[in-house]
DNA sequence: GCTCCTAACGCAAAGTATTGGCTTTAGTGA
DNA sequence: TCACTAAAGCCAATACTTTGCGTTAGGAGC
Protein backbone atom coordinates (compact mmCIF):
# COMPACT_ATOMS: atom_id res chain seq x y z
CA UNK A 1 0.00 0.00 0.00
CA UNK A 2 2.05 2.73 -1.06
CA UNK A 3 1.86 6.41 0.57
CA UNK A 4 -0.01 8.99 -1.93
CA UNK A 5 3.57 10.74 -2.77
CA UNK A 6 3.81 12.89 0.09
CA UNK A 7 3.60 16.75 -0.67
CA UNK A 8 7.55 17.24 -1.15
CA UNK A 9 10.45 15.12 -1.37
CA UNK A 10 12.24 16.68 1.27
CA UNK A 11 9.08 16.64 3.54
CA UNK A 12 8.36 15.24 7.10
CA UNK A 13 6.09 12.26 5.29
CA UNK A 14 9.17 11.55 3.24
CA UNK A 15 11.08 11.06 6.04
CA UNK A 16 9.32 9.23 8.30
CA UNK A 17 8.65 6.65 5.13
CA UNK A 18 12.37 6.37 4.97
CA UNK A 19 13.50 5.97 8.48
CA UNK A 20 10.38 3.40 8.54
CA UNK A 21 11.64 1.38 5.38
CA UNK A 22 14.99 1.85 6.78
CA UNK A 23 14.49 0.32 10.22
CA UNK A 24 12.22 -2.58 8.72
CA UNK A 25 15.54 -3.48 6.28
CA UNK A 26 17.92 -3.36 9.04
CA UNK A 27 15.58 -5.12 11.55
CA UNK A 28 15.24 -7.89 8.84
CA UNK A 29 19.02 -8.28 8.54
CA UNK A 30 19.85 -8.39 11.68
CA UNK A 31 17.56 -10.40 13.43
CA UNK A 32 15.62 -12.29 10.65
CA UNK A 33 12.13 -12.19 10.55
CA UNK A 34 11.30 -12.95 14.38
CA UNK A 35 10.47 -9.85 16.73
CA UNK A 36 10.02 -8.42 13.95
CA UNK A 37 6.98 -6.46 15.29
CA UNK A 38 5.44 -2.92 14.61
CA UNK A 39 6.89 -1.52 18.08
CA UNK A 40 10.36 -2.41 17.41
CA UNK A 41 10.29 -0.97 13.80
CA UNK A 42 8.68 2.66 15.65
CA UNK A 43 11.34 2.35 17.50
CA UNK A 44 14.38 2.03 15.68
CA UNK A 45 12.94 4.28 13.05
CA UNK A 46 12.32 6.77 16.11
CA UNK A 47 8.50 7.59 15.44
CA UNK A 48 5.63 6.03 17.55
CA UNK A 49 3.84 3.12 16.71
CA UNK A 50 0.61 4.55 16.21
CA UNK A 51 2.26 6.75 13.62
CA UNK A 52 2.79 3.16 11.55
CA UNK A 53 -0.57 1.55 12.59
CA UNK A 54 -2.17 4.79 10.88
CA UNK A 55 -0.29 5.22 7.76
CA UNK A 56 0.26 1.38 6.79
CA UNK A 57 -2.39 -0.25 8.43
CA UNK A 58 -0.13 -2.79 10.63
CA UNK A 59 3.25 -5.18 10.11
CA UNK A 60 1.54 -6.96 6.92
CA UNK A 61 1.16 -4.14 5.13
CA UNK A 62 4.17 -2.45 6.01
CA UNK A 63 6.33 -5.14 5.19
CA UNK A 64 4.26 -5.67 1.72
CA UNK A 65 5.75 -1.79 0.67
CA UNK A 66 9.07 -2.40 1.66
CA UNK A 67 9.57 -5.32 -0.39
CA UNK A 68 7.88 -3.70 -3.02
CA UNK A 69 10.31 -0.98 -2.74
CA UNK A 70 13.21 -3.54 -3.00
CA UNK A 71 11.54 -4.92 -5.77
CA UNK A 72 11.83 -2.11 -7.44
CA UNK A 73 14.87 -1.85 -10.37
CA UNK A 74 17.60 0.01 -9.40
CA UNK A 75 19.01 0.27 -12.84
CA UNK A 76 18.26 -0.55 -16.25
CA UNK A 77 18.78 -4.26 -17.73
CA UNK A 78 22.83 -4.65 -18.36
CA UNK A 79 23.33 -4.22 -21.79
CA UNK A 80 25.45 -7.35 -23.83
CA UNK A 81 25.24 -6.37 -27.13
CA UNK A 82 21.87 -8.49 -27.99
CA UNK A 83 18.48 -9.43 -27.46
CA UNK A 84 18.85 -12.57 -26.61
CA UNK A 85 22.03 -11.89 -24.53
CA UNK A 86 20.16 -9.19 -22.59
CA UNK A 87 16.81 -10.85 -22.02
CA UNK A 88 18.80 -14.65 -20.47
CA UNK A 89 20.93 -12.47 -18.38
CA UNK A 90 18.02 -10.68 -16.66
CA UNK A 91 16.19 -13.58 -16.23
CA UNK A 92 19.25 -15.20 -14.90
CA UNK A 93 19.41 -12.39 -12.27
CA UNK A 94 15.76 -12.23 -11.45
CA UNK A 95 15.39 -15.24 -10.42
CA UNK A 96 18.40 -16.11 -8.83
CA UNK A 97 17.19 -12.81 -6.60
CA UNK A 98 13.50 -14.22 -6.25
CA UNK A 99 14.54 -17.89 -5.56
CA UNK A 100 16.92 -16.91 -2.57
CA UNK A 101 15.58 -16.71 0.71
CA UNK A 102 15.03 -12.86 0.87
CA UNK A 103 13.36 -12.90 -2.16
CA UNK A 104 10.85 -15.60 -1.37
CA UNK A 105 10.50 -13.48 1.63
CA UNK A 106 9.35 -10.58 -0.53
CA UNK A 107 7.06 -12.35 -2.89
CA UNK A 108 5.63 -13.95 0.67
CA UNK A 109 5.09 -10.42 1.73
CA UNK A 110 3.29 -8.63 -1.26
CA UNK A 111 1.25 -12.08 -2.04
CA UNK A 112 0.20 -12.32 1.21
CA UNK A 113 -1.73 -8.89 1.57
CA UNK A 114 -5.28 -8.09 0.62
CA UNK A 115 -4.20 -5.26 -1.38
CA UNK A 116 -3.39 -5.97 -4.59
CA UNK A 117 -1.38 -2.95 -5.44
CA UNK A 118 1.73 -4.36 -4.37
CA UNK A 119 1.78 -7.66 -6.85
CA UNK A 120 0.88 -5.40 -9.69
CA UNK A 121 3.50 -3.50 -9.38
CA UNK A 122 6.10 -6.59 -9.25
CA UNK A 123 4.14 -7.21 -12.41
CA UNK A 124 4.96 -3.72 -13.68
CA UNK A 125 8.57 -4.03 -13.15
CA UNK A 126 8.90 -6.83 -14.81
CA UNK A 127 7.21 -5.44 -17.86
CA UNK A 128 9.25 -2.52 -17.66
CA UNK A 129 12.69 -4.34 -17.61
CA UNK A 130 11.29 -6.63 -20.59
CA UNK A 131 10.03 -3.82 -22.22
CA UNK A 132 13.42 -2.10 -21.72
CA UNK A 133 15.56 -4.75 -23.17
CA UNK A 134 13.24 -5.20 -26.30
CA UNK A 135 13.46 -1.38 -26.94
CA UNK A 136 17.25 -1.53 -27.59
CA UNK A 137 16.73 -4.68 -29.08
CA UNK A 138 14.36 -3.11 -31.88
CA UNK A 139 16.98 0.34 -31.73
CA UNK A 140 19.65 -2.54 -33.05
CA UNK A 141 17.50 -3.72 -35.76
CA UNK A 142 16.58 -7.18 -34.07
CA UNK A 143 12.95 -8.25 -33.60
CA UNK A 144 12.43 -9.08 -30.37
CA UNK A 145 10.11 -11.58 -28.61
CA UNK A 146 6.72 -10.16 -26.92
CA UNK A 147 6.35 -9.26 -23.69
CA UNK A 148 3.72 -11.32 -23.33
CA UNK A 149 5.34 -13.91 -24.65
CA UNK A 150 7.94 -14.17 -22.32
CA UNK A 151 6.11 -14.05 -19.72
CA UNK A 152 3.82 -16.35 -20.23
CA UNK A 153 6.97 -18.33 -21.65
CA UNK A 154 9.19 -18.31 -19.83
CA UNK A 155 8.32 -15.70 -16.51
CA UNK A 156 5.08 -17.37 -15.37
CA UNK A 157 6.44 -21.11 -15.30
CA UNK A 158 9.66 -19.87 -13.25
CA UNK A 159 7.22 -17.15 -10.60
CA UNK A 160 5.21 -20.94 -10.50
CA UNK A 161 8.07 -22.99 -9.47
CA UNK A 162 9.07 -20.73 -6.62
CA UNK A 163 5.85 -20.29 -5.28
CA UNK A 164 4.56 -23.45 -5.78
CA UNK A 165 7.37 -26.17 -6.26
CA UNK A 166 9.55 -24.42 -3.40
CA UNK A 167 12.13 -25.16 -6.56
CA UNK A 168 14.98 -23.06 -6.96
CA UNK A 169 15.54 -23.29 -10.64
CA UNK A 170 18.54 -23.71 -11.89
CA UNK A 171 20.20 -22.19 -14.79
CA UNK A 172 19.77 -24.44 -17.08
CA UNK A 173 15.74 -24.62 -16.48
CA UNK A 174 16.07 -21.16 -17.01
CA UNK A 175 17.97 -21.81 -20.13
CA UNK A 176 15.61 -24.00 -21.81
CA UNK A 177 11.98 -22.02 -20.89
CA UNK A 178 13.94 -19.07 -22.59
CA UNK A 179 15.16 -21.22 -25.48
CA UNK A 180 11.62 -22.53 -25.84
CA UNK A 181 10.41 -18.58 -26.20
CA UNK A 182 12.86 -16.88 -28.48
CA UNK A 183 12.40 -19.85 -30.76
CA UNK A 184 8.62 -20.63 -31.00
CA UNK A 185 7.30 -17.67 -30.70
CA UNK B 1 0.94 -26.45 8.56
CA UNK B 2 -1.30 -29.54 8.46
CA UNK B 3 -1.31 -31.64 11.56
CA UNK B 4 0.29 -34.41 12.01
CA UNK B 5 -2.68 -36.93 11.29
CA UNK B 6 -4.67 -37.49 15.02
CA UNK B 7 -4.36 -40.95 16.59
CA UNK B 8 -7.18 -41.78 15.52
CA UNK B 9 -10.18 -39.74 13.33
CA UNK B 10 -12.28 -39.81 16.33
CA UNK B 11 -10.06 -38.71 19.19
CA UNK B 12 -10.14 -35.42 20.50
CA UNK B 13 -7.43 -33.68 18.20
CA UNK B 14 -9.36 -34.23 15.00
CA UNK B 15 -12.65 -33.02 16.55
CA UNK B 16 -10.95 -30.10 17.88
CA UNK B 17 -9.51 -29.51 14.28
CA UNK B 18 -12.72 -29.95 13.21
CA UNK B 19 -14.64 -27.85 15.07
CA UNK B 20 -11.90 -24.88 14.49
CA UNK B 21 -11.72 -25.52 11.01
CA UNK B 22 -15.32 -25.32 11.04
CA UNK B 23 -15.23 -21.96 12.81
CA UNK B 24 -12.88 -20.71 10.75
CA UNK B 25 -15.02 -21.11 7.57
CA UNK B 26 -18.60 -20.21 8.96
CA UNK B 27 -16.83 -16.90 10.43
CA UNK B 28 -15.13 -16.18 6.76
CA UNK B 29 -18.47 -16.49 5.63
CA UNK B 30 -20.39 -14.23 8.15
CA UNK B 31 -18.33 -11.42 8.86
CA UNK B 32 -15.85 -11.69 6.24
CA UNK B 33 -11.68 -11.54 6.93
CA UNK B 34 -12.11 -8.48 9.83
CA UNK B 35 -13.30 -9.03 13.18
CA UNK B 36 -11.87 -12.51 12.16
CA UNK B 37 -9.34 -13.11 15.13
CA UNK B 38 -8.10 -16.29 17.11
CA UNK B 39 -10.21 -15.31 20.09
CA UNK B 40 -13.27 -15.26 17.99
CA UNK B 41 -12.63 -18.38 16.20
CA UNK B 42 -11.93 -20.10 19.67
CA UNK B 43 -14.63 -19.18 20.85
CA UNK B 44 -16.78 -20.13 17.91
CA UNK B 45 -15.28 -23.61 17.95
CA UNK B 46 -15.63 -23.70 21.70
CA UNK B 47 -12.01 -24.20 22.45
CA UNK B 48 -9.76 -21.88 24.47
CA UNK B 49 -7.09 -19.38 22.50
CA UNK B 50 -4.10 -21.34 23.61
CA UNK B 51 -5.32 -24.20 21.94
CA UNK B 52 -5.21 -22.56 18.72
CA UNK B 53 -2.12 -20.97 19.26
CA UNK B 54 -0.37 -24.17 20.40
CA UNK B 55 -2.16 -26.30 17.83
CA UNK B 56 -1.43 -23.88 14.55
CA UNK B 57 0.80 -20.80 16.08
CA UNK B 58 -1.55 -17.87 14.80
CA UNK B 59 -4.06 -16.71 12.35
CA UNK B 60 -2.11 -16.75 9.38
CA UNK B 61 -0.95 -20.52 9.92
CA UNK B 62 -4.39 -21.82 10.98
CA UNK B 63 -6.03 -19.80 8.08
CA UNK B 64 -3.26 -21.34 5.66
CA UNK B 65 -4.38 -24.70 7.09
CA UNK B 66 -8.02 -24.25 6.31
CA UNK B 67 -7.17 -22.81 2.79
CA UNK B 68 -5.32 -25.88 1.98
CA UNK B 69 -7.92 -28.15 3.19
CA UNK B 70 -10.48 -25.94 0.95
CA UNK B 71 -8.38 -26.88 -2.33
CA UNK B 72 -8.59 -30.23 -1.72
CA UNK B 73 -10.28 -31.73 -4.26
CA UNK B 74 -13.55 -33.12 -3.32
CA UNK B 75 -14.16 -35.33 -6.45
CA UNK B 76 -12.21 -37.10 -9.54
CA UNK B 77 -12.38 -34.55 -12.81
CA UNK B 78 -15.37 -34.67 -14.53
CA UNK B 79 -15.32 -37.47 -17.70
CA UNK B 80 -16.17 -35.59 -20.85
CA UNK B 81 -15.00 -38.73 -22.86
CA UNK B 82 -12.17 -37.39 -24.67
CA UNK B 83 -8.67 -35.79 -23.09
CA UNK B 84 -9.07 -32.63 -24.38
CA UNK B 85 -12.58 -32.30 -22.97
CA UNK B 86 -11.64 -33.38 -19.58
CA UNK B 87 -8.37 -31.21 -19.29
CA UNK B 88 -10.47 -27.66 -20.60
CA UNK B 89 -13.62 -28.59 -18.67
CA UNK B 90 -11.25 -28.77 -15.20
CA UNK B 91 -8.93 -25.73 -16.03
CA UNK B 92 -12.40 -23.99 -16.81
CA UNK B 93 -13.77 -24.75 -13.15
CA UNK B 94 -10.59 -24.70 -11.49
CA UNK B 95 -9.34 -21.24 -12.48
CA UNK B 96 -12.97 -19.93 -12.01
CA UNK B 97 -12.69 -20.94 -8.97
CA UNK B 98 -8.95 -19.53 -8.02
CA UNK B 99 -9.83 -16.12 -9.54
CA UNK B 100 -12.95 -15.55 -8.03
CA UNK B 101 -12.80 -13.53 -4.55
CA UNK B 102 -12.46 -16.28 -2.21
CA UNK B 103 -10.17 -18.42 -4.15
CA UNK B 104 -7.69 -15.46 -4.19
CA UNK B 105 -8.15 -14.85 -0.37
CA UNK B 106 -7.26 -18.90 -0.60
CA UNK B 107 -4.28 -18.50 -2.14
CA UNK B 108 -2.99 -15.27 -0.14
CA UNK B 109 -3.76 -17.32 3.15
CA UNK B 110 -1.46 -20.48 1.27
CA UNK B 111 1.42 -18.24 -0.51
CA UNK B 112 1.84 -15.56 2.52
CA UNK B 113 2.83 -18.43 4.96
CA UNK B 114 6.48 -18.22 5.68
CA UNK B 115 5.89 -22.48 5.97
CA UNK B 116 6.16 -23.93 2.17
CA UNK B 117 4.13 -26.84 3.01
CA UNK B 118 0.53 -25.29 2.33
CA UNK B 119 1.67 -24.35 -1.42
CA UNK B 120 2.80 -27.74 -2.28
CA UNK B 121 0.08 -29.01 -1.60
CA UNK B 122 -1.66 -27.35 -3.62
CA UNK B 123 0.74 -28.08 -6.23
CA UNK B 124 0.04 -31.81 -5.51
CA UNK B 125 -3.85 -31.23 -5.82
CA UNK B 126 -3.30 -29.92 -9.26
CA UNK B 127 -0.80 -32.44 -10.35
CA UNK B 128 -2.79 -35.33 -8.61
CA UNK B 129 -5.78 -33.88 -11.29
CA UNK B 130 -4.40 -33.44 -14.28
CA UNK B 131 -2.48 -36.99 -13.61
CA UNK B 132 -6.25 -38.59 -13.19
CA UNK B 133 -7.19 -36.99 -16.32
CA UNK B 134 -4.33 -38.28 -18.25
CA UNK B 135 -4.66 -41.99 -17.09
CA UNK B 136 -8.35 -41.82 -17.85
CA UNK B 137 -7.16 -40.83 -21.53
CA UNK B 138 -4.11 -43.69 -21.60
CA UNK B 139 -6.60 -46.12 -21.14
CA UNK B 140 -8.81 -44.63 -23.54
CA UNK B 141 -5.32 -45.26 -25.76
CA UNK B 142 -5.27 -41.25 -26.15
CA UNK B 143 -1.91 -39.68 -25.93
CA UNK B 144 -2.17 -37.10 -23.54
CA UNK B 145 0.39 -33.77 -22.85
CA UNK B 146 2.67 -34.50 -20.47
CA UNK B 147 1.63 -33.14 -17.02
CA UNK B 148 4.84 -30.81 -16.72
CA UNK B 149 4.22 -29.27 -20.12
CA UNK B 150 0.43 -28.48 -18.88
CA UNK B 151 2.01 -26.87 -15.54
CA UNK B 152 3.92 -24.52 -17.35
CA UNK B 153 1.89 -23.66 -20.63
CA UNK B 154 -1.43 -23.27 -19.01
CA UNK B 155 -1.44 -23.63 -15.34
CA UNK B 156 1.41 -21.20 -14.44
CA UNK B 157 0.25 -18.30 -17.29
CA UNK B 158 -2.88 -18.58 -15.56
CA UNK B 159 -2.07 -18.60 -12.05
CA UNK B 160 0.35 -15.61 -13.03
CA UNK B 161 -2.60 -13.38 -14.16
CA UNK B 162 -4.64 -14.43 -11.07
CA UNK B 163 -1.71 -13.64 -8.20
CA UNK B 164 0.08 -10.17 -10.14
CA UNK B 165 -1.83 -8.81 -13.06
CA UNK B 166 -5.19 -9.18 -10.68
CA UNK B 167 -7.06 -10.95 -13.87
CA UNK B 168 -9.88 -12.96 -14.31
CA UNK B 169 -9.03 -15.14 -16.47
CA UNK B 170 -11.71 -15.49 -19.62
CA UNK B 171 -13.00 -18.74 -20.84
CA UNK B 172 -11.54 -17.57 -24.22
CA UNK B 173 -7.92 -17.08 -22.43
CA UNK B 174 -8.10 -20.40 -21.08
CA UNK B 175 -8.87 -22.44 -24.01
CA UNK B 176 -5.81 -20.36 -26.14
CA UNK B 177 -3.67 -21.59 -23.42
CA UNK B 178 -4.87 -24.84 -23.74
CA UNK B 179 -4.78 -24.84 -27.40
CA UNK B 180 -0.97 -23.93 -27.13
CA UNK B 181 -0.51 -26.57 -25.04
CA UNK B 182 -2.53 -29.79 -26.82
CA UNK B 183 -1.19 -28.74 -30.40
CA UNK B 184 2.11 -27.53 -29.50
CA UNK B 185 3.57 -30.26 -26.93
C1' DG C 1 -11.65 -54.46 31.77
C1' DC C 2 -8.16 -51.98 34.50
C1' DT C 3 -4.23 -49.01 35.22
C1' DC C 4 -0.54 -46.21 33.63
C1' DC C 5 1.28 -42.82 30.42
C1' DT C 6 1.34 -39.01 27.37
C1' DA C 7 -0.27 -35.59 24.25
C1' DA C 8 -3.47 -32.15 24.13
C1' DC C 9 -6.63 -29.07 26.38
C1' DG C 10 -8.52 -25.52 29.83
C1' DC C 11 -7.62 -21.79 32.82
C1' DA C 12 -5.68 -17.69 34.43
C1' DA C 13 -1.94 -14.49 34.84
C1' DA C 14 1.44 -11.83 32.57
C1' DG C 15 3.21 -9.61 28.65
C1' DT C 16 2.61 -7.22 24.05
C1' DA C 17 0.31 -5.20 20.51
C1' DT C 18 -3.41 -2.27 18.70
C1' DT C 19 -6.78 1.39 18.80
C1' DG C 20 -8.91 5.89 19.81
C1' DG C 21 -9.10 10.61 21.65
C1' DC C 22 -6.78 14.60 21.98
C1' DT C 23 -2.72 17.71 21.57
C1' DT C 24 1.19 19.38 19.10
C1' DT C 25 4.01 20.25 15.11
C1' DA C 26 5.74 20.75 10.34
C1' DG C 27 4.84 22.23 5.98
C1' DT C 28 2.00 24.96 2.71
C1' DG C 29 -0.25 28.93 0.77
C1' DA C 30 -2.33 33.45 1.39
C1' DT D 1 4.34 36.49 8.93
C1' DC D 2 0.00 34.10 9.91
C1' DA D 3 -3.56 30.78 9.39
C1' DC D 4 -4.73 26.22 7.98
C1' DT D 5 -4.30 21.28 7.39
C1' DA D 6 -2.34 16.81 7.30
C1' DA D 7 0.45 13.99 9.85
C1' DA D 8 2.79 12.80 14.17
C1' DG D 9 3.14 12.46 19.19
C1' DC D 10 1.31 11.10 23.57
C1' DC D 11 -1.38 8.42 26.70
C1' DA D 12 -4.97 5.52 28.28
C1' DA D 13 -8.08 1.81 27.23
C1' DT D 14 -8.78 -2.38 24.90
C1' DA D 15 -7.60 -6.55 22.63
C1' DC D 16 -4.64 -10.06 21.47
C1' DT D 17 -0.75 -13.35 22.50
C1' DT D 18 2.13 -16.06 25.31
C1' DT D 19 3.22 -18.94 29.19
C1' DG D 20 3.04 -21.96 33.34
C1' DC D 21 0.53 -25.32 35.54
C1' DG D 22 -3.20 -28.38 36.62
C1' DT D 23 -6.55 -31.61 34.31
C1' DT D 24 -8.40 -34.90 31.07
C1' DA D 25 -9.14 -37.89 27.10
C1' DG D 26 -7.46 -41.54 24.56
C1' DG D 27 -4.33 -45.22 23.75
C1' DA D 28 -1.00 -49.14 25.27
C1' DG D 29 0.20 -53.00 27.99
C1' DC D 30 -1.32 -56.32 30.80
Amino acid sequence: MAIKSAPRPGGRSARVQAAVHKAVRDLQKEQGRDGLTVPAVASRAGVTPSTIYRRWGGLAQLLADVAVEQMRPDEPPADTGSFRGDLLAWLMQYFDEMSSTPGRAMLRDVLGTENHAGAGKCDGFIRQQIEAIRERALARGESPVPADSILSVVVAPLMYRILFADETPSANAIAALFEQCVTRT
